[in-house]
DNA sequence: CACAATTACCCACTTTTTCCCACAATTTCT
DNA sequence: AGAAATTGTGGGAAAAAGTGGGTAATTGTG
């Protein structure tokens, strides 16, 4: 499981250098073989290990085409998903398309988050984060219902 | 299993390269031989390597006549569908009745979809990604039901 | 059978990507 | 604190891929 924040940058070339403390796991799963992704939830990107991207191709491979919702959520997560590899460096290189999508230019974050890795244009994570810790802090039940449950 | 983006353009001749990155699986498997035909789903067009059409093919034959909806999607995707090889550099030539079909002049997208690739006109592409993305950012459980079967 | 149109093959040029090396910054150890 | 190792950053050059177009062959048509 990954977890943490990073403050990362990434070059002219767009690529970007995964923190050295996760890079040992990385490259003893899967030969550093990554597959990053739109997030479509929010503007920004997930990178998972070459074996946890599979699973979840299998479970988008199920969804029905006649669906026009699951068909969308394939496209667009299976057409994004961009096999990579870390170079001799440790770095990544996120195509042109997924830097355009999550709009991150030279100042990143990027987040562990389970079984993948969350990559985020750094102010944007940072107005989210101000945004969501409002919300949360607003006392309507509704937005922390899902954390009631939860014994922090 | 194909997956990922590629901005790709046609010439004037309508001959298409594939992506440099599945080459070798294509000529490996069925040596260049390839099928397009349309998708009835979306204006746009699925490529398969052939060995991957004939599975489809036979699934084709089996379908009810007397379903309508089966009848049509049996009619478009035999209808349509023409052999096709892989150049010495990688191109595909297509049809200009497919072209036609998904509205494919110069600008494309071919999109990694499992078994086959999805080609389509670059900016209907794009139109269709920011209305999905739309749909998903309204609160409606609707659209986001599709992405809840999966823990991604 | 001849002509026109389409398709296949080949060659040349431009652009992009990949690989590699060098240096700067930071951290760690002595 | 200084030195050594690790990590971060940048960029150049070779290789690969993308693009365009000319010519020959094939197919279809009148």
């Amino acid at each position: 499981m990954f977890r943490g924040f990073s403050s990362v940058s990434l070059d002219s070339k767009g690529r970007l250098a995964v923190p050295s403390r996760y890079r040992e796991r990385l490259v003893g799963g899967a030969d550093g073989a990554l597959v990053q992704t739109l997030n479509p939830l929010d503007r920004s990107l997930w990178l998972y290990p070459l074996p946890e991207w599979e699973i979840i191709e299998a479970k988008l491979a199920d969804l029905s085409d006649f669906d026009t919702q699951s068909r969308r959520a394939k496209q667009m997560m299976r057409g994004y998903a961009t096999d990579c590899q870390l170079d001799t460096h440790g770095r990544i290189l996120i195509p042109a398309e997924l830097r355009d999508y999550a709009q991150i230019d030279k100042q990143a974050v990027i987040l562990g988050q389970g079984n993948k890795f969350e990559i985020w244009n750094r102010t944007s994570w940072q107005t989210q984060r101000e945004h969501w810790l409002q919300q949360l802090g607003d006392e309507q039940g509704a937005p922390a219902a899902a954390l009631q449950s939860l014994s922090l």
